[in-house]
DNA sequence: CATGAAGTGTAGCCACGGCTACATTTTCAT
DNA sequence: ATGAAAATGTAGCCGTGGCTACACTTCATG
């Protein structure tokens, strides 16, 4: 009788490894600013204004939290805020979100079109988004598309 | 004629945007551990030994950084090292290498499997996996097994 | 079996992203 | 108009996960 031998571990060339760990790295490094800019994009399309308090609430973080990350947002020219009047985004900050935003929902449809309940879905596209390469994203798509 | 409004924009309840965006944070704060444990397991298994440099070099950080990690793996119960002797997995470490090595396996089929292409899906597999509820990993073998 | 190379460990630096505590400003109701 | 509540900002703490520089072991090779 056959039986399958189960697993046989084959570790990838080193150099190759060690840039996907890279990759992996830098790509989460982005995640923050990407919820964030996502999320201010939301709030400013759903009710006009995006304030520290507001954005900390959902985020389920301290409002002192949310004011760091929105300063490292302007220093990384994502966005604008005046002290005591609300965040905006700029140019930069307004693609970015839009982008986020769309791979987002891919991410989710594609979960959901695979069989994963609603809540997970959301739960997890939530941490999975900011790994979705552009070609996995394409391919995404496709699937999408052509059920 | 009829045309899409194009993404209406519908934020989630707060509490349970909040509940999604921690438990994100929560996943993410596990994930190099469990990159760790998964390399250590395959080193292990490949040569028989999992020595701090070969851990670094893989990894592709300074092999000061593999060791404080491997400080933390060892604070958490996951692995043993005694000075100049290489690490090696507790029980705790096995079980949990096992299941992440398991579940990476499935992420790149999965995405193999919607058609993302093979380098693509083994570097956003990095980053993705850790992200992975037991829910989404049980719809993704489903989803494999049922081809 | 000595010695130099490789590996390992330690110290100290930094940025990020959490937090609490407290100060200040704005907003809102009376 | 004013005083309390809410929002905002600031300061300072911590753990994580990077790094470099340097010290110390171990190991291999001549
Ligand atoms: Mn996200
Ligand atoms: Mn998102
Ligand atoms: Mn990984
Ligand atoms: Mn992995």
């Amino acid at each position: 009788m056959l039986s399958a031998d189960p697993d046989p571990i084959v570790l990838p060339e080193e150099p190759a490894q060690a840039r996907r760990f890279g990759k992996t790295r830098d790509a989460q490094s982005h995640a923050l600013l990407e919820d964030y800019a996502e999320l201010i994009a939301d709030l400013l399309a759903t009710g006009g204004e995006a304030r520290p308090t507001d954005i900390a609430r959902r985020l389920g973080v301290s409002h002192a939290t949310a004011i760091k990350a929105i300063a490292r947002l302007k220093r990384e020219g994502l966005a604008t805020a005046r002290p005591y009047r609300g965040v905006f985004l700029t140019e930069a900050g307004e693609t970015l979100a839009a982008r986020v935003r769309a791979r987002h929902r891919v991410v989710v449809d594609l979960l959901r079109a695979v069989g994963v309940p609603a809540e997970a879905a959301e739960q997890d596209a939530e941490g999975m988004e900011h790994h979705v390469s552009d070609a996995t994203l394409a391919a995404f798509s496709r699937f999408l598309a052509g059920r």
